[in-house]
DNA sequence: AAAAAACCGTGACTTTTATCACAGTCAAGA
DNA sequence: TCTTGACTGTGATAAAAGTCACGGTTTTTT
């Protein structure tokens, strides 16, 4: 399961073995059921954690109870609340596993630690959060200008092959549509 | 005018005299008329642009020619094309000015210098993006799970006083909706 | 194996929003 | 001064999306 994050880190941020040993040295591992919270409303986050396995799923609860779903996290990408992260605030977002995953969690003193002594992992830090606001940005202008279709259509761009793990009505939570506006959306692309 | 920007850094990254000073030493002043353009469609961005007066807008023209304004840019707020700055291609966006603007650019090699040498302005500039990353995180949220409304009223809280310089359609650009339905919004908060 | 829950599609209806058309105000320019 | 263009509001209509209800399938749990 480390192999995957050596993998990882040896190909996006070019670090050496030893680097790579470094990073593993602080690294934990944590194994989620589906359904379980890796962290929850009002709870503080302290870690960055890397998907070795599974698919997770970052959300917020309405105040009438409904879910709303920010983002995704399959294999090889990284999950925290940011906003609590930098913020050490309680965070109002939930973070749960969608099926059985396998996390490779960093917590923030060692992960800070990691930015300041490796050069190149400050980089790919540094460049991990560009791609990040990049990627919000022009989620945010698909919204203003996208129809519902052509923002399916560019969901399905991001995420690929992401419908082994998610259920319909998620990824319609995730475009902000109703899970029957979606079913018709994909219903019409199939036949047009 | 490079006044603004000296108390800017000075209260936001607590900058030393001598820091504002190499600051400073590397901004260059550009002033624009209304509507005209800081950054074209297609143009490389290698500025990041300080609004020391004025009011800009950050927008893209969908191919029917529609204009969806991603952001404003008002007084003591940065403006560039991040996507384009970071990797040197051609942007997808136009930036222009609403209103006769005064700006402090700073290259990005210079830019790049400052965070270099100066710890606490490169803090400054993470804590920015963060800022930032928050804040497009919590628009995309407002967005999947907002009414019109909703949007309309987060948008007045994130600029109060943004109607000196800005036009109502472009407000209803920038939330998404057609400018009727923004008067139709505003004419029934008024009477609520 | 049986029961419960989750998931997905679809029709009918309602609500929201977009689009189109027109009118009035205001400011800039000829 | 007169004209033009930008901006805003509003009514009428069309399109899009949400909501509700139902049924059927699959998956999970007991």
């Amino acid at each position: 399961m480390l192999k995957i994050l050596a993998d990882y880190l040896q190909k996006q941020a070019s670090l050496t073995d030893d680097e790579i040993e470094m990073v593993r040295a602080c690294t934990v591992t944590k194994k989620l059921r589906k359904r379980q919270y890796l962290l929850q409303e009002g709870d503080v986050c302290h870690y960055n954690c890397f998907v070795a396995s599974g698919c997770m799923r970052f959300y917020r609860v309405g105040e009438d109870g409904s879910e709303h779903i920010m983002t995704f996290g399959v294999v090889n990408w990284w999950v925290s609340d940011q906003e609590s992260y930098n913020n050490g605030t309680p965070s109002k977002n939930n973070i749960d596993a969608l099926a059985e995953s396998e996390l490779l969690l960093i917590e923030k003193k060692d992960w800070e630690n990691l930015v300041n002594t490796i050069p190149r992992f400050r980089d790919w830090r540094d460049r991990l959060k560009a791609r990040s606001f990049d990627a919000a940005q022009n989620r945010i202008m698909s919204h203003i200008s996208d129809t519902s279709e052509e923002k399916y259509l560019k969901f399905l761009n991001s995420y690929p092959d992401i419908f082994n793990c998610v259920p319909l009505h998620m990824v319609a939570s995730y475009l902000g549509v109703s899970r029957e506006t979606l079913s018709r959306i994909r219903n019409h692309y199939a036949k047009s």
